[in-house]
DNA sequence: GTCCATGTTCTTTA
DNA sequence: CTAAAGAACATGGA
């Protein structure tokens, strides 16, 4: 599940070697992965060179001279690099060979990732929120007040702030003290606070540890991160909580597993 | 065979 | 009308 710290590590690691590279040909084997299906990738890509790397929430974006490739890992994307030798694993859907004779590739099985070709780096900001490494408990504050869905599904909305997921969402929560069914709208403002600092310590600590390798997250050469070693709630379900050892609960929120330890998260009122 | 994992988008409900 | 909840998508693993 690449949330913000898998995609920051993944850019990052492309950055060092993609930038200044040239597509020499293209190979689509699953063209459904592209939107609109309209565009003609490999027209736009092969013979153009990377310019620059960026994230913008959970979105890669490659900037061209002409236009921003935009590439979202969905569910189980990979996006690696590797010489036209090694074989390729099955669901890889767009090969793009480079002028260093190596290949950026993009796999998925689940296919809910996905390919866009943008016109403008404003345009790979739609629909997202401020990115949440650099909010302020001001801004925070004033974008929970707008709705009164529990916390941890207001967190999962990228519109409101971009890049948390199920994983993030839930070690944020529990390092914040928070109860993730509180209404987002009724956080006292130390609550507010401390979720904001919460929220960016986790972040800022998962892509020191290179993310979270749960199911399928690999970086750019194939390495798998080592932050789900480290995580306080997620998936740990009757384990006993890092701080007090009383038995992680789950429950559900907005149809997704909700982590959170029952003491150290107390309903408040 | 059943259930579960989840990011986004679309549809339905309140 | 709007906000929020729910369904659907896809596929491998337990």
């Amino acid at each position: 599940m690449p949330e913000l710290p898998e995609v920051e590590t993944v850019v990052r690691a492309l950055r060092r070697q993609l930038v200044g590279q040239t597509v020499t040909c293209l190979t689509l084997h699953r063209p459904d992965i592209v939107r609109p299906p309209t565009a003609d990738l490999a027209h736009n890509l092969v013979g153009h060179s990377f310019l620059a790397i960026r994230r913008r929430g959970k979105r890669i974006l490659l900037l061209l001279d002409h236009a921003i490739l935009c590439i979202h890992l969905g569910m189980t994307g990979q996006l690696t690099l590797a010489p036209p030798t090694a074989p390729h694993k099955p669901h890889t859907h767009l090969v793009a060979g480079l002028s260093n004779a190596t290949q950026l590739r993009f796999r998925d099985p689940r296919r809910f990732g996905s390919v866009r070709l943008l016109p403008s780096i404003e345009s790979a900001s739609q629909d997202l929120g401020p990115e949440p490494l650099n909010l302020s408990a001001t801004s925070l504050s004033r974008l929970l007040a707008t709705t009164r869905r529990a916390i941890k599904s207001a967190l999962l909305d990228q519109s409101l702030v971009a890049g948390l997921g199920n994983i993030y969402a839930d070690e944020s929560l529990f390092a914040a003290r928070i109860h993730p069914l509180t209404p987002a709208n009724r956080l006292s403002p130390m609550q507010i606070r401390q979720l904001n600092q919460s929220i960016k310590r986790v972040l800022r600590r998962a892509i020191r540890h290179g993310g979270s390798s749960i199911r399928d997250y690999i970086s750019v050469n194939g390495t798998s991160g080592r932050f789900q070693d480290l995580h306080a709630v997620y998936a740990r379900t009757g384990q006993p909580c890092t701080c007090c050892h009383t038995p992680i609960a789950r429950v559900i929120v907005s149809s997704r597993s909700t982590h959170f330890c029952p003491r150290c998260q107390p309903v408040s009122c």
